[in-house]
DNA sequence: CGATAATTTCTGTTAAAACAGAAAAAAAGG
DNA sequence: CCTTTTTTTCTGTTTTAACAGAAATTATCG
């Protein structure tokens, strides 16, 4: 059992960018790999087909686990675990936009909304530094927010908004203006 | 010259969130120090508020100005350097989504182009393989599309759409349906 | 055209993460 | 309840990135 050369690239390519998104490479390329099998796969065959020592393997489901993007499965009469990855492309997408925003957005807002009451009461501070808290506070308020409220579109409804592209301006009312 | 409680506090969560997003936790320390700093500041400042070595200053504000995120400022008289840093939030996001998509997103659609194509030849890949790297292609794909429709649309319009939350969604024709 | 100030590049060290292999634990079968 | 299979945890090694300090380069002034 062997991977085939485009499964390889992408596996490959999946596992350095991966490093880039707050995994390892090692958690990217099994998530490539099972995303990519037919079937689910033993952590044995992850071994073997990525060339990764079993406990890699292990450690690395978990993560996955607990990213929610891998969930185990069972062969009726084999007691040894399966794994499969999440299928579609934009549950996929949805799942690890929620796990940052938890981990990276929350985070960053509380600290936010800290330090914008605590600049606030400092008098040392310079007006124009409370201004670009409270800037930044904002925004990431608002891109929370909003997200929030797009999390629960469905997907049919969000493919068909991007294929508008910029056309979407329309619904904001613009100042009167000759036609062009 | 030392930081106020509070932007030391922005600065240190600031350095940490860096190191998730591509860059360490230097570069990104001093990349709030500046937006911060109600003006621009020297190299020997920051190794000072930072408690940074000298070298690393310059080698972290060359990758802040490679980023297009700081740029260099004079003062009349003085031949020493001043860094400042973009201090609109809208321009500053704006501008790491597009070094982003240039480091990640571009290079990953070729991968998946070139992925595509090659797959399509092999006979030993799974009919599912295929479609799978056809789906993540097709997703990349339009997700790309939609990001170069949007970039240029002017942060007030964009403020305005991102108020709608679902509201967006009227936009798209929906199938019809008992009002509710 | 030196002398001095400022900045960058280079080099070795330190710190952090990834990883393999061994040991331990857990689960299933006889 | 012991044996075997499978999985997880632990430990030491390797690799990679971050960093400080020194050396070298560049720029500016007298």
């Amino acid at each position: 059992m062997q991977l085939t050369p485009a499964v390889e690239k992408y596996v490959l390519h999946w596992g350095e960018m991966g490093t880039r998104w707050g995994t390892n490479r090692t958690v990217a390329q099994i998530h490539a790999l099972l995303y990519l099998s037919p079937e689910p796969l033993r952590a044995d065959q992850i071994c073997e087909l990525l060339s990764v020592a079993r406990s890699n393997v292990s450690t690395s489901i978990r993560e996955l686990q607990g990213f929610g993007l891998v969930r185990m499965t069972h062969v009726l009469g084999d007691r040894r675990d399966y794994f499969e990855s999440i299928h579609d492309v934009w549950e996929l997408f949805r799942v690890i936009i929620e796990q940052r925003k938890q981990r990276e957005l929350n985070p960053t807002l509380s600290m936010l909304r800290e330090c914008a009451a605590e600049v606030a009461r400092e008098t040392g501070a310079d007006p124009v530094t409370k201004e670009r808290i409270r800037n930044m506070l904002e925004f990431v308020e608002s891109t929370s927010n909003w997200y929030e409220e797009i999390r629960d579109i469905p997907t049919s409804t969000l493919t068909k908004l991007m294929k508008l592209g910029k056309g979407i301006t329309k619904l904001v009312r613009k100042p009167a203006s000759a036609p062009q």
